[in-house]
RNA sequence: GGCGACGUAGCCAAGCGGUAAGGCAAGGGUUUGCAAAAUCCUCAUGCGCCGGUUCAAAUCCGGCCGUCGCCUCCA
């Protein structure tokens, strides 16, 4: 039975979906006005893996995603490279959605943009303001907090919280300070739409809601998000589209914590743009491969802080060497066929193992453990001889879990089918010279190799290679 | 100022009332022509500090110290 922890209650609870046997999630996508840094990188890898469970343990997932392809950001971004938004960010789309793919983040069932969906969000403004719970100044129109009185019960915020002292600036055309904008008039040069209004674009938040209510109904069982998109963009993502349908918006609000690093001997700090401590994806993908990446943010639960150092990226890229040089020796001698009692019951175990942690609130880092677990038995089995039935039984296991993990069935192979060949040639040569006991000239060749980032491997009678 | 999170071995990190998972690193044995890989063994009498509750606490309560985050664009 899956627990999940809600924000909104601040506890675990039990995970049943609106419909039975189906669930509908939406996580907030980025905004491509730049590069990915690495913190893009986790609420898509742990929201994926969500994913992947949830059907691993039975449930059709419609999983939507969207791209946030108009902001003020974006407008100011494309101004200074003297481009167009949308020349801006089709690009940045397709490196999100490249990095994505290279930490083994499947694509979304639907991945909207909000500026395809202007539409939605202009007839959900109308609604709201047809409710009495919008209203419009000079220079948009914005949400009135003070219609919906159970603002605040997302993030528990309320509006006496707020210190007015210490919020940035107060905007002397709304009625209240946490009142937010939903539609924001253009100004000379900005892109436009054309709306009941005037003509201008939408607020932030109005996008997720008009976007998760056309295809989710307004009705997820899974919201997740950065835990700095709660409050304010989450809060005033629920009060929308409850004062708008008059529903329940979300069943289970989900939020990853964030990627903090070391900022001297008395803490971590955490990373982002605004402190000018951001890593690049694609320099950390330099460092270690990107599925070694992907098990560095599953190697800590998602709700805690990760902490980013590049001596971390090692140990996840050796751990994984670990389980691929398991995966290997497995298939080299699984095949179909009957299976002993005493291996069916190590996978059973470890299945049950791997279930129960991903269970609860998806511990990733437990679930790892129980892969770790796995490969110590199923190393233990191949040493024994076991049978091929065996070995394929626990392969079929193991494979299963890196799979619902997205972690590659294979250790990535670097080499084309050229130089697969010239090595094959060389492990050869080096085969006959150490038959003729010529260790000088096998080590040579062995070394050499070991130098093109070549390793090699004598089990058995048998020589296996891998590139680092 | 308001709200919240965290502090577990050399480095990461689970555990959430029943007597410290797992990974990386390190050391030793087996194996190997030598390596690598694999394998076996070792590696926290103790979970920031001080009290309290309990038969029993890393886990609950109170206090203290330390670190971080949200309240403003940020994943």
């Amino acid at each position: 039975m899956l627990q999940v922890y809600s924000t909104e209650l601040r506890a675990k609870t039990t995970f049943t979906p609106r419909l039975p046997g189906s669930v509908f999630m939406y996580v907030c996508g980025p905004t491509v006005y730049d590069s990915c840094h690495i913190g893009h990188a986790r609420p898509a890898v742990v929201f994926d893996t969500a994913r992947r469970y949830l059907e691993y343990s039975g449930y059709a997932v419609t999983f939507v995603s969207n791209i946030t392809d108009i902001d003020d950001k974006i407008i100011n971004r494309a101004n200074e490279l003297g481009i167009s938004c949308a020349q801006l960010t089709s690009r940045y789309q397709d490196e999100y959605e490249a990095d994505m793919t290279a930490l083994g983040v499947r694509a979304p069932t639907i991945r909207p943009k909000a500026t395809e969906h202007i539409r939605e969000m202009i007839d959900l403004i109308s609604e709201l303001e047809k409710k009495g719970v919008a209203y419009v100044t000079p220079r948009g129109v914005w949400f009135d907090v003070s219609k919906f009185p159970a603002y605040g019960k997302l993030s528990g915020r309320t509006a006496d919280d707020e210190n007015t002292e210490h919020r940035v600036e107060q905007d002397g055309e709304k009625r209240n300070p946490q009142d937010f904008a939903l539609w924001k008039f253009a100004k000379p040069g900005e892109p436009e739409w054309a709306s009941p209004w005037g003509a201008g674009r939408p607020g932030w938040h109005i996008e997720c809601s008009a976007m998760s209510g056309k295809y989710c109904d307004f009705q997820l069982d899974i919201h997740g998000g950065g835990a700095d998109l709660c409050f304010p963009h989450h809060e005033n993502e629920l009060a929308q589209s409850e004062a708008c349908t008059g529903r329940k918006f979300v069943k289970y609000w989900l939020h990853n914590g964030f990627i903090t690093v070391p900022k001297d001997d008395s803490g971590d700090q955490k990373m982002g743009k605004s402190k000018g401590n951001a890593f690049w994806l694609r320099e950390a993908f330099k460092l270690a491969p990107p599925a070694a990446l992907r098990l560095w943010i599953l190697g800590t639960h998602y709700r805690m802080p990760l902490l980013y150092k590049p001596e971390l990226l090692d140990a996840a890229k050796n751990g994984l060497d670990r389980i691929y040089a398991c995966v290997e020796a497995l298939a080299r001698v699984a095949a179909a066929g009957e299976i002993s009692a005493e291996t069916a019951s190590h996978a059973k175990e470890a299945d049950d193992a791997f279930r129960t942690a991903m269970d609860d609130d998806f511990n990733s880092p437990q679930a790892l453990a129980s892969v770790y677990d796995l490969v110590g038995v199923a190393n233990n089995t191949i040493a024994k001889q076991a049978a091929p039935a065996d070995c394929f039984a626990l392969l079929q296991t193991l494979n299963a879990h890196l799979g619902v993990l997205g972690l590659p069935l294979s250790r990535p192979q670097a080499g084309s089918a050229k130089t697969d060949g010239l090595v094959k040639l060389l492990i050869e040569l080096r085969g006959l010279a150490r038959a003729d006991k010529n260790f000088a000239l096998s080590d040579k060749i062995r070394d050499g190799l070991t130098a093109q980032g070549i390793t090699l491997n004598d089990r058995g009678g048998e020589t296996t290679w891998t590139v680092s």
